[in-house]
DNA sequence: CAAAAATATTTAGATAATCTAAAATTTAGA
DNA sequence: TCTAAATTTTAGATTATCTAAATATTTTTG
C-alpha cells in the first residue's frame, strides 16, 4: 500500500503542534497571559525592534489588537513602546531586560519536550531530523 | 560551530506551524467559522463519533465550549448530536455528509500548500521527511 | 432498593480576545 | 500649503471561552 505522504505530513505536523501548543497554552495560563502575548514576545526575541504594524502583520491580527495586547505587556514591564525618530507615526516595541529574562524561560521550558528527541536518538538521526522539518519550513515560506 | 538541533527544530515547527495556521484561518474566515470549529470537523473526521466531554479534551477547552462550538456547527449541518443508547448522559457528536464533504475539502485545501514539497523532491526525499516529522511526534505523544 | 455521590452535559452570565470604524497624529506629494 | 495617505489608538461591538450552577443519568453504598 502506497503512503499518502503529503496527507500523513500534514496530520503528524498538526498533531505536533497542538501537543506543543496545549504545553505552551499552560505555561502562559499560569502567567496570566495568553498564546498571542508568547507570539509577541519571541517574535521580538527575534527580531529585535519591530513596529507595531509589523508585529500585527506577524501574527495576523489587526493593529487594534496589538495595541491592547502590547498594553497588558507594558503593564507587567516586559516590553517597552517608543516613537520612531524618522517616522514618528512609528511606534516601535521592543523587549525590556525583564521580557527578555521571561522570553528565554518560556523558550527553554518549550523546548524541554523536544530534548527527548536528543536524549533517545543518535545525533546523526536527529541532524536528519532537523534538516527535514528545516526543508518544510523553507518550501512553505517561499509563496 | 555547532548546531543546537532542539532550539532549530522548535523554532522551524513553530513557524511551520504560523504558515500553515493562517492559510487556514484565512479559510475558515471564508465560513464565517474559527479555527476551533475546524479542529472539530477534522477531529471527528478521524474519529468517526466522539463524546462531547471527549471533544473537549481533544481540544484542550471546557465542556461549555464545545457545547457552543457544536451549536454553531449543527445550526450549518455539519455535524448532529444524538445520545448514546448505553449511557444516556453522553452526547455523541459526528458529521453529516455535508460535514464530511466540507471537512474533505478543507483538508485538501490545507495540503496544497504541502504538495509543493512532493513536486520538489524526489520521492526518497519525502519519505525522509514524512519519516522524521512521524518520529517527532511519536517522541512528543509517548509522555 | 432508596438515598447519596459521581459523571456528562448544558445553561446563564462574566471575562477576555479580537474586530470594525472613526479619531488623532504625522508624513508625503501636488 | 493643502490634501491625501500612512500609522496607531480609541471606542464600542462581537465572538470565544471561562466559571458556576442546573439538569439528567448512572453508580455506589448503607
Amino acid at each position: 500500500m502506497r503512503i499518502n505522504y503529503v496527507k500523513e505530513i500534514d496530520e503528524n505536523l498538526r498533531e505536533i503542534n497542538k501537543i506543543l501548543n496545549r504545553d505552551l497554552k499552560r505555561e502562559m495560563i499560569k502567567l496570566d497571559l495568553g498564546l498571542s502575548h508568547f507570539y509577541i514576545l519571541t517574535t521580538l526575541y527575534r527580531k529585535k525592534v519591530l513596529s507595531s504594524g509589523n508585529l500585527a502583520k506577524s501574527l495576523d491580527v489587526r493593529n487594534s489588537t496589538i495595541t491592547s495586547l502590547v498594553d497588558r505587556l507594558v503593564k507587567l514591564s516586559l516590553v517597552k513602546r517608543r516613537r520612531c525618530e524618522r517616522d514618528r507615526r512609528v511606534v516601535l516595541v521592543e523587549l525590556t531586560d525583564k521580557g527578555k529574562k521571561l522570553t528565554e524561560k518560556l523558550l527553554t521550558l518549550r523546548k524541554e519536550r523536544l530534548k527527548e528527541i536528543v536524549k533517545e536518538l543518535p545525533e546523526e538521526k536527529v541532524k536528519e531530523i532537523y534538516e527535514s522539518i528545516k526543508r518544510v519550513k523553507e518550501i512553505l515560506k517561499k509563496k
